[in-house]
RNA sequence: GCCGACUUAGCUCAGUUGGCAGAGCACCUGUCUUGUAAACAGGGGGUCGGAGGUUCGAAUCCUCUAGUCGGCACCA
């Protein structure tokens, strides 16, 4: 089997199969490094920052004087980095002096702090390729002659070291594979995920807009859209009930004062929109969260430690004044609809009711085909603690328990320090859009100084007021992102039960077999089934190509034989056979299928 | 918010060195009356994101501004 010798970063030399993800990582790597020299020589005086090799590609952070590397220089520095390949050239190793190598680029404080940051001893790990030396963060192969098959794909802003408050160096992204196929396919890959984009096939099949002139980020459900929501809305409300949650409305806007008791004004303002000042020194606010609303449903009576765990859940619309590089389509909005629920509970009920959640989530996902997530333990960031709320022992007794209950369940888990909630720690669970961008589906919160703000208590056992701990969770996140992340899942051919437009009847003639299509229609609607008949002046084939094109998973067409058999010709998303049958036979079908969800897997 | 690119008809996009705003789809009208992925013909539709400037003349050049996209930072 081929293999290829790597280079690790303390200097070592080893073979390794070239077929393995750690050959293919050294390559992004080494592509990444190459495409720094390649920098170095094309622009005089350029600053170079960081080059790495990521899940899917490779970057390298640059810097110029008066204009950034343009997109359209990418070609150019392409063809220096192919150049280094022909020559057959050698990443050399090299642990040089800092003060030296600081020395090799006077006018770059980029790299002096790299080199400082890298460096051991008074010693620096530098790769070399020819009179070009950087360090790497992962190791490199030592001959780059395989460096054939790459794309520099972007350019794109991003802050040195990754903090806001630093300058921002333009990034360079870029692809690399061994073999040929491999890239090409990897473009393909690239180009059919924009493809799967929610927005690209949200105006395709019409199910939503943002206007940026009515207000960006402020999505307006068409009812395609609209549609699939209010299912998912009736399924999640009916789960939640079912599992015994108690579901309420409470108003978007509500007094100022109350987000400053729980804290969000003090530590969430700059996502909150400024409130309302009512001119009698009222002063209105758009809730950003869900929390405070049910908080005031829990102390609205007295509650018996007999009552709990209670649950209260609300499809709790909330706006969010998201910062305008942030907004997305309906993935990042300013007003969006939670599936927010919050369980109260008494302390040792804490894991039983957190299990009880997961156990809800995952049954869900399933009703939903969704497998592809992972779940990460959020925890407050130990260097940063003044952005949470301070409680050092609250905070270390509820990530700990987190973590416990994890165990005792046999869930594998990430752990990720300040990706907390300013209240509390979390368990999040990790999706990834079409473009590959992460994101948080479903959370479940532990939080015990929301009860302590608002002074909420329980009547014991003991006849005396205690403390209950607040569980918040949202399982299908907000109807917003969520239908984002279906979209892009089901590529729009939405399942049956989801789908905006079940059915559609296509009449063979219009004067001769629009009447028995309507009947058609009629029986399925009242069936509980979605279904329209295309009645305009169209030839089938036209009629045909549309319901495929806007994913309709049922086509039925009727003609003479079906008006004869009291029957339907049916031809399904996606298949081009065409099966004849009755009418009652094609509506038990339908109903088998949405009672199962249409679930595939 | 930051860096870069972009913003032209309902949608997707052309528009050369500054010289009379275009195409396809969609929409409307007519003809055709259709058996599984696009019948034919005609028609209507745009202060070229907004404001200001340069110029005899601006979709095109400059400035400001809003937004979109790719990232970064932030986050459901």
């Amino acid at each position: 089997m081929a293999q290829v010798q790597l280079l690790y970063v303390d200097g070592s030399v080893e073979k390794v199969d070239k077929e393995s993800a750690e050959a293919l990582q050294a390559l992004r790597q080494t592509t990444a490094l190459l495409t720094a020299a390649a920098l170095h020589q094309q622009f005089d005086g350029i600053r170079l920052g960081d080059n790495q090799a990521t899940d899917d590609g490779f970057f390298i952070d640059s810097d110029k004087d008066e204009v950034q590397v343009s997109a359209d220089e990418l070609e150019a520095v392409a063809a220096i980095v192919k150049s280094f390949g022909k020559d057959k050239a050698k990443v050399e190793f090299e642990s040089a002096d800092l003060t030296a190598a600081k020395a090799l680029y006077p006018n770059d404080q980029f790299q002096q702090e790299l080199f400082e940051d890298n460096a051991q001893n008074g010693k620096v790990p530098l790769f070399k390729v020819g009179d070009f030396a950087t360090i790497a963060s992962g190791a490199v192969l030592n001959y780059v002659d395989v460096v054939k098959n790459f794309e520099l794909l972007s350019v794109a802003g991003a802050y040195w070291k990754g903090m806001s408050s630093n300058d921002m160096l333009q990034r360079i992204y870029g692809t690399v594979f061994f073999k040929k196929d491999d890239l090409e396919a990897d473009l393909v890959r690239r180009q059919e995920a924009k493809e799967r984009d929610h927005r690209v096939i949200g105006n395709d099949l019409d199910l939503f807009f943002v206007d940026p002139k009515v207000g960006a980020g402020l999505p307006y459900w068409m009812p395609n859209g609209a549609t699939i929501r209010r299912t998912i809305e009736r399924y999640i409300i009916d789960k939640e009930v079912a599992n015994g949650y108690n579901h309420v409305y409470t108003p978007i806007l509500m007094n100022l004062n109350e987000y400053k008791t729980s804290g969000h004004w003090q530590h969430y303002r700059e996502d909150m929109f400024p409130p309302m000042d009512m001119g009698d020194g009222e002063l209105l606010e758009l809730r950003p969260m869900n929390c405070p609303s049910h908080i005031q449903v829990y102390k609205h009576h007295i509650r018996s430690y007999r009552e709990l765990p209670l649950r209260i859940a609300e499809l709790g619309m909330m706006h969010r004044y998201e910062k305008s590089g942030a907004l997305s389509g309906l993935q990042r909005v300013r007003e969006m609809t939670l599936n927010d629920g919050h369980t109260f509970v008494t302390p040792d009920q804490i894991e039983d009711e957190f299990k009880s959640i997961l156990d809800l989530m995952i049954n869900v996902y399933h009703d939903f085909d969704i497998d592809d997530y992972t779940f990460r333990l959020s925890y407050r960031d130990p260097k940063n603690t003044d952005k949470y709320f301070d409680d050092d022992e609250m905070w270390n007794n509820a990530q700990t328990m987190l973590k416990k209950a994890m165990d005792d369940m046999n869930l594998n888990y990430v752990e990720a320090e300040g990706e907390a909630a300013f209240y509390g720690p979390k368990l999040d669970v990790q999706t990834k859009t079409a473009l590959g961008n992460e994101e948080t589906l479903s959370t479940i919160q532990l939080d015990f100084m929301l009860p302590k703000q608002f002074d909420l208590h329980y009547v014991g056992e003991d006849g005396k007021d205690h403390r209950p701990i607040m569980i918040h969770r949202g399982v299908i996140s907000t109807m917003e992102r969520f239908t984002a992340y279906l979209t892009e899942m089901y590529k729009g051919a939405f399942p049956t039960w989801l789908a905006p437009k079940q059915v559609q009847i296509i009449p063979v003639r219009e004067d001769t077999h629009a009447e028995y299509a309507d009947q058609v229609r009629n029986e399925l609607a009242a069936a509980g089934i979605r279904a329209t008949v295309d009645h305009r002046n169209e030839k089938m084939g036209y009629k045909i190509r549309e319901a495929q094109t806007h994913k309709v998973p049922y086509t039925l067409v009727v003609g003479d034989s079906e008006v004869e058999n009291n029957g339907v010709t049916v031809r399904k998303y996606g298949e081009q056979d065409q099966i004849s049958k009755s009418k009652s036979d094609f509506i038990s079908e339908i109903l088998a299928d949405l009672a199962t969800y249409s679930r595939t897997k």
